[in-house]
DNA sequence: CTGGGGAGGGGGCCC
DNA sequence: GGGGCCCCCTCCCCA
C-alpha cells in the first residue's frame, strides 16, 4: 500500500526544518549570503554536491561549507527553493542565470526547464513578431502570456509521464513527476526526453566549433536556410535525428560540473576543487564556450536558440545579430563595394552605375554595362531612400513603412531578377545618405 | 574536381 | 548593455 501524499509530506518537513535550521549540517555561502540546508537533500539533487559530498563522505561529523560566486543569492535561492519544493520560479530575467547556475550545479532537470523556459519565450516572441508582419493573421492566440513562470516539479504520484514538459503558455506543470532526483545521479536517464534543444539550431558548424571550442559536437541544423543549402542538409550530413539531438544532450549532461572544470567565479572552501581559471565568466549552458561579458552569452545564445529578430525588410531575409543584418544590407541591397561585379575593377559614379536586379543591387562598369547592352534606366533614388531608411520606434517597427513606401517596396521586390533597373549614383552623395537597415 | 570569391555566421573587443 | 567593427571560418556557387 502507498501513501501518495507522503513524498510531498516528506518533502514539506524538509523544507520547514530548512526555514527553521533544524538538523542542517550543511553551509552554501553565496556572494556572502549563508544558505543552510541537508547534504542528504542536496546530494540527491545536485550532481555537483553530490561529487562534492562524495568526497566529504568520510568527514560527515564536519559541517559542509560550499562557496560560491558563479551566480547570485537570488539566483541561487530559486534552485534551493526548487530542490526543497519541486518548484522553479523562472522569469525572462533570472532564467539565463539560474540556468547558467543550475548547468554549474549539475541539476539536469532544472536546465530542461529552464530551455523550455527559453524556447517557449521565443516561441511566443516569435508569434508576436509573426503576428505583427502579417496583417491578415487575425488567428492569433496566446496572447498576454505571463512571461514568469512558475514551474511545479511534483512529487505528485499520479504524474504519468516522467518527462513531461512545460511551456509558459501552459502556466504551472509538472517537470519530471516524483523521480526527479533520479536525474541529478543518472542523466542518463534522460535520454527520452521530449526536451528540444532549441527551436532553430545553427547550422552545421561543427567543425567550426570543434575548432573554437575544442569539443567534439554533432552537425546542427538551421531552420533558417537558404532553400539550395536547406535542401542539401536536410538529406544528407547535415540531418541530426532526434535521438541524435538528445544524445548531444545527454553528452553535455554527462560533463563535468562547470566550475569544475571552467573555474566559473566559483569556490568550494571545504573542498579542494581546482580554481585556477579567471573568474566572472559566463559559460554556455548548452556548450563548453565561456565569454567575458553577459551580452556576449547573450548574443552567443542565438546561435544556440536559433532566434533572429533582425528581419531584412528588402528580401525577408533574417539575422541573429543587427551588425550582420547591416552588413547584409550594405553588401546585398546597397551595392557598397565600388567594384565592377563582372570585371571586378574599382568603379566610381563615373566610370560605373548601381544595376539593380531584383531587391540586390551591384556595380557594373560602363564598359560591361555596354558589353551586356543594358541601358540607363532611371530610378528613383529619393523614394529608395525612403524605402530602405528604417523608421523610429523598436527593432521589429523600425523597418515599417508607410503605405506608399510599402507599395514601392513590393514592386521592387515583384520586379524579379529578370528585370535590371540601372540608377546612376554618386558615391559620394550616396555615402552621405548611406542607408542604415534597422539601425537607429 | 578544384580553386576563387561571395555571403553568412560567430567571437573578440571597442565605443 | 547595445551597437558596431574587425577578423576569421565555413559553406556554397561558379568558372
Amino acid at each position: 500500500m502507498e501513501i501518495s501524499s507522503h513524498q510531498s509530506h516528506l518533502l514539506q518537513q524538509l523544507n520547514e526544518q530548512r526555514r527553521q535550521d533544524v538538523f542542517c549540517d550543511c553551509s552554501i555561502l553565496v556572494e556572502g549570503k549563508v544558505f543552510k540546508a541537508h547534504r542528504n537533500v542536496l546530494f540527491a539533487s545536485s550532481g555537483y554536491f553530490k561529487m562534492l559530498l562524495s568526497q566529504n563522505s568520510k568527514e560527515t561529523s564536519q559541517p559542509t561549507t560550499a562557496t560560491f560566486q558563479a551566480f547570485s543569492p537570488d539566483t541561487f535561492t530559486v534552485i534551493l527553493d526548487f530542490v526543497y519544493s519541486g518548484k522553479l520560479s523562472l522569469t525572462g530575467q533570472n532564467v539565463i542565470e539560474v540556468m547558467s547556475a543550475a548547468s554549474f550545479l549539475q541539476m539536469t532537470d532544472v536546465i530542461s526547464v529552464c530551455k523550455t523556459f527559453i524556447k517557449s519565450s521565443l516561441d511566443i516572441s516569435e508569434k508576436e513578431k509573426d503576428r505583427y508582419f502579417s496583417l491578415s493573421d487575425k488567428d492569433a492566440n496566446s496572447n498576454g502570456v505571463e512571461r514568469s513562470s512558475f514551474y511545479s516539479g511534483g512529487w505528485q504520484e499520479g504524474s504519468s509521464s516522467p518527462h513531461s514538459h512545460l511551456s509558459p503558455e501552459q502556466g504551472t506543470g509538472i517537470i519530471s513527476g516524483k523521480s526527479w532526483n533520479k536525474y541529478n545521479f543518472h542523466p542518463a536517464s534522460q535520454k527520452n526526453t521530449q526536451q528540444p534543444l532549441a527551436k532553430h539550431e545553427p547550422r552545421k558548424e561543427s567543425i567550426k566549433k570543434t575548432k573554437h571550442l575544442r569539443l567534439s559536437q554533432p552537425s546542427e541544423v538551421t531552420h533558417y536556410k537558404s532553400s539550395k543549402r536547406e535542401a542539401r542538409t536536410s538529406d544528407s550530413s547535415g540531418h541530426v535525428s532526434q535521438s541524435e539531438e538528445q544524445a548531444q544532450i545527454d553528452a553535455e549532461m554527462d560533463s563535468p560540473p562547470v566550475g569544475y572544470q571552467y573555474g566559473q567565479g566559483s569556490d568550494v572552501t571545504s573542498k579542494s576543487f581546482p580554481d585556477d581559471l579567471p573568474r566572472m565568466r559566463f559559460k554556455c549552458p548548452y556548450c563548453p564556450h565561456v565569454v567575458k561579458r553577459k551580452a556576449d552569452l547573450k548574443r552567443h545564445l542565438r546561435c544556440h536558440t536559433g532566434e533572429r529578430p533582425y528581419p531584412c525588410q528588402a528580401c525577408g531575409k533574417r539575422f541573429g545579430r543587427l551588425d550582420h543584418l547591416s552588413s547584409h544590407f550594405r553588401t546585398i541591397h546597397q551595392a557598397c563595394k565600388l567594384i565592377c561585379r563582372k570585371c571586378k575593377r574599382h568603379v566610381t559614379d563615373l566610370t560605373g552605375q548601381v544595376v539593380q536586379e531584383g531587391t540586390r543591387r551591384y556595380r557594373l562598369c560602363n564598359e560591361c554595362l555596354a558589353e551586356f547592352g543594358i541601358d540607363s534606366l532611371p530610378i528613383d533614388l529619393e523614394a529608395e531612400q525612403h524605402l530602405m531608411s528604417p523608421s523610429d520606434g523598436d527593432k521589429d517597427s523600425r523597418w515599417h513603412l508607410s503605405e506608399d513606401e510599402n507599395r514601392s517596396y513590393v514592386e521592387i521586390v515583384e520586379d524579379g531578377s529578370a528585370d535590371l533597373v540601372i540608377q546612376q549614383v554618386d558615391d559620394s552623395e550616396e555615402e552621405e545618405k548611406e542607408i542604415k537597415p534597422n539601425i537607429r
